[in-house]
RNA sequence: AGGCGCGUAGCUCAGUGGGAGAGCGCUUCCUUGACACGGAAGAGGUCAGGGGUUCGAUACCCCUCGUGCCUACCA
């Protein structure tokens, strides 16, 4: 006998180890069965779990778990991902707390520290997917750091290096003066600000004058090396090649004429500060100017800063500020609004900085994946991804992948001190060509998401031709959300097609972004993070996944709701008790047998049977299509009205009656239903559905729930007949209570009803009586196509029948008028409808004939049941004056 | 600046070229032997606004307003 409350901490560990415990999850490197591989987005190894990673992880078990059940060779590949910057950030905290730095403590020992680091804690987030149930096969789970995948990364860099796809070169990067390192474009994030935008007046150098610039970031104008005008530019066309005067520093410039400057933006006149800005850098080039670093990596003023020289760059802005002003050289400011980069780990404002950095030429592994998505060989879900997809990969820039920080996987490439040659190597080298030992390691490390861009493959042996490769290379589906969809999707599209030949997956289900009950992003500084343990702790792990699922609908942000996931809780709580309700009905060795025998079944066993096989129609289906959230409202619509509010109801006469055939025969019914229910609702709610079917009478073919077979509609019985004649019962049933609810009758009072039918409805009735007098909580009730209405009875009218309930005392004629010309009304509305359309000569023309027909069968009926209210109308009112 | 979404019941959201659905909340009744984390019956919507296509639009197209996001080198 099952408690009388479900209480999920226990039960989850329990089960959980149980699966591992039998080797569930375990894939097989060979196997006659399908493959069926999903490989983890590795959530950073620094982190801990929040809400997006749970649904992320919630679905991709969902998937796992149906596919596992479904007869395939399943591998969910788990792992999590070195975070270069965000890791080595999380230490040196570490060790300023303990008064140190990584510099004091030198490359090595800082390495060694991160590993110590990362074994304490980088399994916080694996155990905490772990409590969320994830059917990982854990003996495979992968580091990015780890030896297998070093060796990947290595490969990959000699090899694009070898066909000239990595360079290095000196060029201006995104750099971030907190955490000293070049940045990608991507791992800048633009943030609009209200800035100022500064007139700045350069005198001429050999005249009177000035020429006037605007800039936002007067500081840079220590590295002007020119001033650019439009050449078509009338104010400015007779200075062209003049010299300027930079104030204070007093450097004479050139003023240039180049395409790229709007004579309309500012003054018409730029200024150039080729080191310092992407556009300037570019005029530069094309210039041949001089290129001047102002600043240091930490973003101080440079020597070439002269009196700024080690000010801060904001202090320095301000200094100059004020000196230009002092001297007259400040015009004006006005306002202006802009969009300024941040480092995405640490929130900085990042440089333009010109420094050496390697690079990835990219547009070629580009165009391999653009093709792969045209074709049809990667399918992204929703589709409405692809436009970005494109759009980013069509209008991509090489990609900067070295990182000027210690923990990650080191550039291979060493230089010989001696002879200057450059070794790019698989193996570390030993000795140059020229005979020199002296070799020096290239001192940056890659771009955590270079590793990251080869986990399909890396992950599964590649660069070996391992089995699982073989067997699960391309995977089946990648799910994620959207935010990753260039950092990450993208590039293992571009590594994938390149290394292996072959798409790395798929499909890529793409899913919401999940933000707080007001819509807003969820972010610790802003404090309204939900934190996913708490939601397990306080409903359970299998309630929140289900709220996960239920949410998940495509193509639309989540705003979460706790009161959402205590609905799904009581759904639960439904689970559990209807499966309480089932063993307090089952003595030990009564229905044991799950097979059902269709000559016992009664209506409504035909009819639940029907609605299942559906059932499982549908959510297999929805599945495929990863509408995550329809499966979860079919189950939940499925188990809890159908099975619950009208099945079980149906068949108490039966199972508190003395007929042991028909209990026996509606005992096995309900077992089955609900024994397949939960196995369908196991991929949504592991826990607890294991519990209950491991608690559930009967023989069953497997030891768990998670290697039983995913239910497939022919474990139901579709029978339309059933589902008809169970539609005429309820509309008896329905029309009755609506009578009691309206009139608000006790539920305890035991109510007649006469029933008018149409033809055949009578026999469906009268088969099925006892449905009806236990569900509506009627008796003598009497069926009849030429019953009369009576007096003093209350009327309900259904498709195929009216429904007279006699009221004697408590009935108030007025009252019952009154709903009855609700009713006419209403119906005169549908008819004044459907009238409107059938006399538009366009519509017969034009319309489909079934659509023609569906409405005039509509009109038959409205008129049919006008007919019906009318005639009761005028008996009430003629009885209410014979009363008189 | 470009691109992509979204606007449907009080709230959160599904949905479809043929009279609008769910969950929560609300109202009324009910401690009927699985469940008050429950049961039954109800109320509640010009499907943002305007135009167009169509026999027919909440759905398809255009515009407006509101709102969110992504991408972008305009100093």
């Amino acid at each position: 006998m099952l408690e009388k409350r479900y209480e999920p901490k226990d039960i989850e560990k329990k089960w959980y180890d149980f699966w591992i415990e039998k080797n569930y999850f375990r894939a097989e490197a060979k196997s006659d069965r399908p493959p069926y591989c999903i490989v983890i987005p590795p959530p950073n190894v620094t982190g801990s779990l929040h809400i997006g990673h749970a649904l992320d992880i919630t679905l991709q078990d969902i998937m796992i778990r149906w596919k596992r059940m479904s007869g395939f060779n399943t591998l969910w590949l788990p792992g999590t991902d070195h975070a270069g910057i965000a890791t080595q950030n999380v230490v040196e905290k570490e060790l300023r707390k303990q008064g140190t730095d990584r510099h004091t403590l030198g490359r090595e020992k800082f390495i060694e520290k991160v590993w110590e680091w990362k074994k304490l804690y980088g399994g916080t987030i694996i155990n905490q997917l772990k409590s969320m149930g994830a059917s990982c096969d854990w003996s495979r789970e992968r580091f990015t750091l780890d030896e297998g995948l070093s060796r990947a990364v290595r490969e990959v860099f000699v090899r694009l290096y070898e066909e000239g796809l990595i360079y290095r070169g000196e060029y201006l990067i995104n750099w971030c003066p907190r955490c000293h390192t070049a940045l990608s474009d991507l791992e800048v994030e633009h943030e609009d600000v209200q800035g100022k935008l500064y007139y700045m007046k350069y005198n001429f150098a050999d005249r009177e004058g000035h020429i006037t610039v605007a800039t936002t970031r007067p500081e840079t104008y220590l590295g002007d090396t020119a001033v650019a005008v439009n050449p078509e530019d009338e104010r400015y066309k007779h200075l062209i090649g003049k010299m300027v005067r930079l104030p204070i520093i007093n450097r004479d410039i050139p003023v240039i004429a180049d395409e790229f400057v709007d004579s309309s933006f500012g003054t018409g006149a730029v200024k150039v500060t080729p080191a310092h800005d992407p556009n300037d850098f570019e005029m530069g080039k094309r210039h041949d100017l001089q290129f001047i670093n102002i600043l240091t990596g930490d973003g101080r003023m440079s020597e070439e800063a002269g009196p700024y020289k080690g000010q801060d760059r904001f202090e320095c802005r301000k200094n100059v500020l004020n000196d230009l002003n002092e001297m007259g050289q400040l015009e004006k400011a006005t306002d202006h609004a802009m969009s300024v980069g941040h480092c995405y780990r640490c929130r900085t404002i990042v440089e333009p900085y010109l420094s050496m950095q390697w690079f990835v030429k990219i547009k070629p592994l580009a165009e391999e994946a653009i093709r792969a998505v045209k074709d049809g060989g990667v399918k992204i879900i929703p589709s409405t991804w692809e436009n970005s997809y494109f759009d980013w990969m069509e209008n991509i820039k090489d990609w900067c992948i070295s990182r000027q920080i210690w923990w990650g996987h080191r550039i291979p490439v060493w230089y010989c001190e001696k002879c200057g040659e450059t070794i790019v190597s698989r193996e570390t080298p030993a000795v140059c060509k020229c005979g020199s030992v002296e070799l020096r390691q290239d001192e940056d490390v890659l771009d955590t998401w270079f590793s990251s861009a080869l986990w399909p493959f890396s992950t599964l042996g590649w660069p070996y031709d391992t089995d699982d490769l073989k067997t699960f290379y391309p995977t089946s589906v990648l799910i994620t959300g959207f935010d990753i969809l260039f950092f990450w999707v993208a590039r293992m599209m571009m590594m994938g097609l390149k290394f292996m030949k072959e798409e790395p997956f798929r499909h890529v289900y793409i899913h919401a972004l999940i933000r707080d009950a007001e819509g807003q992003k969820m972010s610790k500084s802003k404090g309204n993070v939900v934190d996913p343990l708490k939601m397990t702790e306080a409903f359970g792990t299998d309630a929140f996944r289900f709220t996960l699922a239920a949410y998940a609908a495509q193509g639309r942000d989540i705003k979460f709701s706790e009161q959402r996931v205590e609905g799904y809780r009581h759904f639960l709580n439904k689970i559990w008790n209807v499966a309480r309700f089932i063993s307090m009905n089952i003595k030990e060795g009564e229905a044991t047998d799950l097979t059902i025998k269709v000559r016992d079944l009664s209506l409504a066993d035909r009819w639940i049977l029907s609605r299942l096989s559906a059932v499982c129609s549908e959510v297999n289906q929805s599945l495929e299509e990863y509408r995550f959230n329809d499966a979860a409202g079919i189950l939940y619509q499925f188990v809890w009205h159908e099975l619950c509010d009208w099945y079980v109801e149906m068949i108490k006469p039966e199972l508190y009656g003395e007929n042991t055939e028909s209990k026996r025969a509606a005992l096995s019914a309900l077992l089955h239903v609900f024994e397949v229910s939960l196995a369908l609702l196991h991929p949504f709610m592991p826990f607890v559905t294991e519990e209950i079917w491991q608690q559930l009478p009967g023989k069953k073919d497997t030891e768990s729930l998670c290697v039983r077979k995913y239910p497939s509609p022919d474990e139901g019985i579709g029978d339309k007949d059933a589902e008809a004649k169970m539609s005429v019962v309820m509309d008896a049933i329905i029309g009755i209570r609506s009578i009691r609810g309206e009139l608000n009758l006790s539920p305890s009072l035991e109510l007649e009803a006469l029933i008018r039918t149409s033809d055949n409805t009578e026999e469906i009735l009268n088969d099925n009586i006892a449905y009806i007098q236990k569900l509506a909580r009627a008796k003598g009730i009497k069926t009849g196509k030429d019953l009369q209405p009576v007096k003093n009875a209350a009327t309900a009218i259904k498709p195929s029948m009216e429904i007279f309930v006699p009221l004697e005392g408590l009935f108030d004629i007025n009252a019952e008028i009154g709903r009855l010309n609700k009713e006419k009304s209403k119906i005169e509305g549908d008819i004044m409808f459907v009238q409107k359309k059938l006399q538009n000569e366009d519509f017969i023309k034009k319309a489909p004939k079934a659509v023609i027909d569906e409405n005039k069968a509509k009109y038959a009926d409205y008129m049919e049941k006008l007919q019906s209210v009318q005639n009761n109308i005028d008996k009430l009112v003629q009885w209410g004056k014979s009363d008189d």
